[in-house]
DNA sequence: AAGTCTCCCTGAGTGC
DNA sequence: TGCACTCAGGGAGACT
């Protein structure tokens, strides 16, 4: 599941075959994606060179030299690759684009749940973004959170996986950060003290950099834009590892559910 | 009005 | 072998 870290390498892994090459024009199948626009099957002329490939919490924007800008998601189960476009089609594939060195730029997603939005006017597509999501959690302000989240009743698991908060974390991160600052999914976040904040501030900055450097976390889907898959799931602590003995004191991993999603913590070591 | 729930989607896994 | 069922969870919108 593309979380921060995956998304980030799929980027840096897409930046060398795409910027200053020319998309001449993308293609849609007829199996829509979720809210993609165009939302029918069609074909799209663009003849436009790539400036500009960035990452925003787990959204990809392309931009075109000509103000474009495509801007993707992966969803639960989506792979961006470029391979030459002699190489036959995967199945799940709805999104295409050509490039003009005979390259194809490709989205396979199985489930459908990633989206693929053309942008005539450019700009919208990260002006859209800024007005929902909240700051990168990898350069997140000292006292931010405390600001935004101290006084609330919510849990802390629900305010990490919620994007106008802090952009990027979803429910693998969540759990691997919430076990490496010692607070529980369900702890209420107003119960935290500053220097609770401030832990987990530096914790969640510090696993996403960690799970960047190991291309992320391969847990089923998940494979980068030149297909590596990731090494993170090797050094997950909680996440998936019902039952299994916590690394830092033995007891048997739990899990509960938190807002919609499966939470795996240690009943000792979170509080 | 803040916070939680439901829905979408497919393949893998499980139990009978 | 086949079938019914559950689970995985991102984000949008419905609901409480």
């Amino acid at each position: 599941m593309p979380e921060l870290p995956e998304v980030e390498t799929v980027v840096r892994d897409l930046r060398p075959h795409l910027l200053g090459r020319r998309l001449l024009a993308m293609h849609w199948g007829p199996r829509p994606l979720r809210r993609s626009k165009p939302a029918t099957a069609r074909t799209e002329r663009v003849d436009s060179r790539v400036n500009a490939i960035q990452r925003r919490g787990k959204w990809i924007l392309v931009f075109c030299d000509q103000g474009q800008a495509l801007r993707i998601h992966l969803g639960m189960t989506g792979q961006l690759m470029v391979v030459p476009a002699t190489e036959p089609r995967p199945d799940h594939l709805h999104w295409w684009a050509d490039l003009d060195n005979n390259c194809q730029w490709r989205l396979r997603d199985v489930r459908r749940f990633g989206s693929v939005e053309w942008f005539v006017r450019g700009q919208e597509a990260l002006t859209e973004l800024e007005q929902k999501l909240g700051p990168e959690p990898l350069a997140l302000p000292v006292g931010y959170l405390p600001k935004v989240a101290g006084q609330s009743s919510r849990s802390l698991k629900a305010i990490l996986l919620d994007q106008t908060i802090v952009a990027g974390v979803g429910n693998i991160y969540a759990d691997e950060v919430l076990f490496q600052a010692g607070l529980h999914p369900l702890r209420p976040a107003a119960t935290l003290s500053i220097e609770d904040w401030e832990r987990l501030r530096r914790v969640l900055r510090d696993v996403l950099q960690r799970a960047i450097r190991a291309r992320g976390s391969t847990i089923r889907d998940y494979i980068g834009g030149s297909g590596l898959q990731g090494q993170f799931q090797n050094q997950l602590q909680v996440y998936g590892r019902w039952e299994k003995p916590c690394p830092q004191c033995q007891t048997p991993i739990a899990r509960l559910r938190v807002v919609g999603r499966t939470s795996y913590y240690c009943p000792q070591c979170q509080k």
